[in-house]
Parts: C-alpha cells; structure tokens; sequence
DNA sequence: CCTTTCAGTTGCATTTTGAAACTGATTTGA
DNA sequence: TCAAATCAGTTTCAAAATGCAACTGAAAGG
C-alpha cells in the first residue's frame, strides 16, 4: 500500500470501504478475476459502461494503492497490461459475497452465479483456486485457463 | 426489494454494488451489526462524520429497497428505530470480509478486528450467531445481549 | 410553559461524475 | 512506406452528488 488513505476512523471496514467503497472500483477487480480483463479497452468494454475518464483515474488509484501493477504489454506497444497484486486478489472474497447476494436479491442476475451454488467445494479452497488461477493469468470464466473448466475437469 | 434499482448488467456483483457501492451503506449496516445503533442521531455520531442530510437521504434509500424497517421508538415519540431486515442481514457475510482485508493491509485498524481471527468456529456459524443475535436487538460489540460476550461464554 | 433535544429539510458552495471531443504514440494494411 | 485506424489517456464543460450550516417542527423535560 504506496499511497496512504486518510483514515478517518480505526475500523477495518470503514478502511476497506475508502479503498472500494465507490461503483467502480470493484467492478474492474471484478473484470480482471471473472472475464480476465487485462487492459483499459477491455474494461472500457464492460456492460456498465465506465467513463474513459473515470476508468483512468480508478487505475491509477488502484496503481498508487498497490491493488493493481502496469506493465507494458509483450507485443502491442499502445496498450498496458494491468494485474492484480496480492493485496488486490485479497478482494475475491468481498466479490464472492457480493455475488451471493446479488444472486439471491435480484433473480435476474442469479444465473450467472449458478455455478457458486453447485460447487461441492469448500469456500476457502474455491477462494484459492480462484487466486491460483488469476494469478497464473486466467480467470474464473474466460480464457484458455479458467476455473470453469477446471471445475469440470475435477 | 420494493424500489427496483436500475440495473446496468445481468451481473449480480454490479447489483450489489448499485445498493452499497458508495462510501456510507454499509457503514450504517456495519453500525447496526456491530455497535447496536438503532437511531438517526446514534449513526451521526459515529466517527466517520456522515453529513445529516446525506444520511437522511441513506436511510430512506435502504428503506425504500427494503434492508431496513423504521418504526417509532417505544418511549421517546421524537426518534425512530432503524432495523435490518432478512435482506439487509444477508450483507453479514460482505462486511466481514471487508473487516478481514482491512485488518490485513491497515494494521491500525487490525485491534479492532482481532476477534475474528481469535474465534474458533465454523465461519458459517458465526454469521449465523451474528445474525440472530442482531435480529434479537443485540449487536456484535455493544449492548447487554451482544456476540462478544456469547463467545466467551461457551 | 419555556427550553432543550431530536429528526429531518433547505440553501448553497464544493467536489465528483459523465459525455464527448481531442492528443500523441503505435499498429495496420494498401 | 505512409496514410488511416487503433489505442490509452487528457481536457473541457455540464450535470449530479456531496458536505456544511442554518433552519423547522414536533416531542420531551424540567
């Protein structure tokens, strides 16, 4: 954590909260561990439509935070490619739970986290397998490397 | 969910985050669960320093999607009591993992939340115990029915 | 009664957000 | 090789949300 966040109370929620506590931020961690987005067209692309500007300014935070690094991409000089650091992939339980609830209160959405409520797994381990995978460059539904598939493959 | 939220995907993290994605949600939750605040004036006093009107405006909001009931207070015909609903309960399980990764990455904060690192129980049965001590009027922390002292006297 | 307390509103200045046009670097493809 | 397209990020400006302080009306307290 580079940048220090004005603390304005001593609680660990309250904290979080100053860290992600805003409509977009989780949203783009969300995008890295669940669709395994990478760069800023690919965020810019999600369905809630994020401002460019907005987005911006998120990463950099997120960067000066040390949630997310830039590195430059391996064959396209435009573009960068953002990853989560540790303290970043510490945030898939806050989006697990998220998701639990969402799925239960809006039945619309609940079909794309279906597959929560079947794994035969316990939580810490699926946590894990998770963090496995999106570190390796995966992510829970896109991409050659996906926890989906190795869910299956179990 | 009496007020319908705009819904900007079919993702239920993004719905989530269109009920407390923003920065004092959840910390008026957080002051129900775990400091047993019941009152307009109880959650403008706590540290963080919500504006009136703001917190006003949050109130009617968690009202109107159904997280939380008011009713008179039974004494004092000025005030109000603020209470969670089943759906608002069910947001339990988001702020404790919110505690866990604030702990972790701002140790000022980590005294407060040291406690859940110290319980040895299932996760599953704490929110549980949480829960229903909370519906019962109690809190995590604060009152004379409240989670902190039910650990210790098992 | 008369004062205080309480929840909630109003008015207004400041900050944040959002949309769109723009910039400069890099890639693509004729 | 070079003009057009793509990409990340900035700038500009309008609109919305936030925050603060003063205010209101109802109820409690003494």
């Amino acid at each position: 954590m580079r940048k220090t966040i004005k603390r304005r109370s001593n609680c660990p929620i309250a904290f979080s909260l100053e860290v992600v506590g805003d409509s977009w931020t989780l949203l783009i961690i969300r995008d890295i561990v669940f669709a395994g987005k990478r760069t800023f067209g690919e965020f810019l692309a999600s369905d809630e439509k994020i401002a460019r500007n907005i987005l911006a300014s998120r990463l950099a935070r997120l960067e000066e935070l040390g949630l997310i690094t830039k590195k430059p991409h391996p064959t396209d000089g435009r573009k960068d490619l953002y990853e989560l650091t540790d303290a970043g992939l510490d945030f898939i339980p806050v989006l697990l739970e998220l998701s639990a609830w969402g799925a239960k209160y809006e039945p619309e959405t609940a079909e794309a986290a279906a597959w929560l409520r079947e794994v035969r797994m316990d939580k810490d381990r699926l946590i894990q397998l998770i963090r496995d995978t999106v570190k390796n460059g995966g992510s829970v539904f896109a991409g050659p490397d996906n926890v989906m598939d190795r869910l299956k493959a179990r």
